[in-house]
RNA sequence: GGAGGAGUAGCGAAGUGGACGUAACGCGCCCGACUCGAAAUCGGGUUGUCAGGUGAUGAGCUUGGCACGUGGGUUCGAAUCCCACCUCCUCCGCCA
């Protein structure tokens, strides 16, 4: 949510800054509720003002045994009229808070403008696409061929977009998760955190899936609760409604939880494999920093979950999202997208970004700046470092052999109880 | 799911219709005094938020509103009475 003073006080910037990302700011409909909210608080903090002074008069009288009733008549007025005001106020804030709630987050200015991805920016690149020197098969084929995925029995049991992992499939799943969050915490100063899958409503509108969002969501019948399709949702509102130090910033936190998002609309899209399920595993990474330090915790976000491809040795690059193509809450995001031999392109495997205050002020999540007596509203960053399902998809791909078996990296050989090869011995082939 | 109890400042805790919610009292923390220094002691300070005024759209000062878990209600007036919800504790049931 963008500041209500801000956006008073910059109107011709704001919108300016929205249209860069195919927002249509209504200026209008702003200043209307703005003012007239305005108009509304005062004649009822006036009237406040003026029962309370009565009301301690009254309580004197009454004390020293003298006749109120005159005072009592005339706060019953004030009284109704004060109970007139609130329900008009109530109806104007929630109109500006409605309002408020749908518009995007300005972009920093360091990024580029443009409508689409077609605009966005390669940073910087890192490993080799492997030539490879036999007919190669994708994740699909390599996984069932191996009895290590199975997508036809998923059907059964839930539907379209969902997969069984079977044998070292299912441990190679866990490998990878395993082995993100140890070189996160142990290395890069993060702490885990196993956070609820399910989280009431509040939660998804701090973060900004919600109000504008519903339709990609999983939500439980009958209930104020959402399936999370994301750790940031959980991890982020931690925190909400707190006042940090300073001195404990920057707060770094890790998750691994499964993410569900309904994908409503992206029917015909990534259809075939894992790329795009309904249920996926991810370890996010969040921070909460200083305004002053946030696009400093950005690189270094970024780089931390750039270090988990290096160290699997998988091949990609990174680019900074265009206006246009930049999510709703965030300010800047760079999205790390790994190699995909069968599809001969990079695919997105994390999107980090720098939310600003964008979530902090819808969430509530400040801290005391140590010069400063005021309170101001921290920066929140997140990013997936990485989301599990696309390494997995990855990793086979990119280290398949000519006989259909795919090599382990490495840095990922101590979490496979050593194992160096996945062939049909390790998966379940009925 | 049922029955009871509790949520007040960083923590503990008093207040149970009006007599200052910046809210008793205690602890903690900050500043100062005493001291060579420290401890002890003494003095002072220590919630957030919104709007108006002043100021430079800063720091600060100032006036007022709001907030005693959350949201409603009763009342001239609610931390205090009533209702609903949330969280925690105890017991019963059920369960991993």
């Amino acid at each position: 949510m963008l500041d209500r003073t801000f956006i008073r006080e910059n109107l011709d910037r704001v919108a300016e800054k929205l249209s860069q990302r195919g927002y249509d700011f209504e200026r209008e409909t702003f200043r209307q509720l703005d003012d007239e909210e305005k108009e509304v608080r005062l004649e009822w903090e006036e009237l406040r003002a003026k029962r309370n002074k009565t009301s301690d008069q009254i309580a004197q009288v009454k004390r020293s045994g003298g006749d109120a009733s005159p005072q009592i008549e005339e706060m019953k007025q004030v009284g109704a009229r004060i109970k007139e005001l609130d329900g008009r106020l109530a109806e104007l804030a929630q109109s500006m808070e409605d309002f408020l709630l749908t518009i995007p987050n300005l972009c920093h200015d360091s990024v580029p403008p443009g409508e689409d991805e077609s605009a966005n920016q390669e940073m910087r690149t890192f490993g080799e696409p492997r030539a490879f020197d036999f007919p190669i098969k994708d994740h699909v084929e390599l996984g069932e061929d191996l009895g290590i995925l199975d997508l036809q029995r998923a059907g059964k049991i839930a539907g379209a977009r969902f997969a069984v992992y079977l044998g070292a499939g299912a441990r190679l799943e866990h490998a990878l998760a395993r082995f993100m969050l140890d070189v996160h915490t142990k290395e890069h100063g993060y702490t885990e955190v196993l956070p609820p899958y399910i989280n009431n409503r509040n939660a998804f509108v701090g973060t900004g899936q919600l109000p504008k969002f519903e339709q990609d969501l999983f939500k439980l019948e009958g209930h104020d609760f959402y399936l999370v399709p994301t750790a940031e949702v959980p991890v982020t509102n931690l925190l909400a409604q707190e006042i940090l130090e300073e001195e404990n910033l920057p707060i770094s936190l890790t998750a691994y939880t499964p993410c569900f998002r309904s994908e409503a609309g992206s029917y015909g899209k990534d259809t075939r494999g894992l790329i795009r399920q309904h249920q996926f595993n991810k370890v996010e990474l969040v921070k909460f920093a200083r305004a002053d330090d946030s696009y400093q915790q950005l690189e270094q976000l970024t780089s931390d979950a750039e270090s988990i491809l290096q160290r699997l040795e998988l091949p990609y690059r990174v680019v900074t999202l265009c206006s246009g193509d930049t999510g709703f809450s965030s300010a800047k995001t760079y999205d790390l997208e790994v190699w995909i031999p069968s599809q001969n392109t990079y695919r997105e495997i994390s999107s980090c970004s720098n939310f600003e205050d964008f979530q902090a002020r819808r969430a509530s999540i400040r801290y005391r700046p140590s010069d400063a007596k005021k309170t101001r509203h921290v920066h929140t960053l997140n990013g997936s470092g990485l989301a599990v399902g696309r390494t997995w998809v990855a990793l086979l791909e990119n280290f398949q052999e000519a006989d259909g078996t795919v090599l382990i990296p490495q840095a990922l050989r101590p979490y496979m109880d050593g194992l160096e090869r996945i062939t049909v011995e390790n998966g379940l082939k009925l």
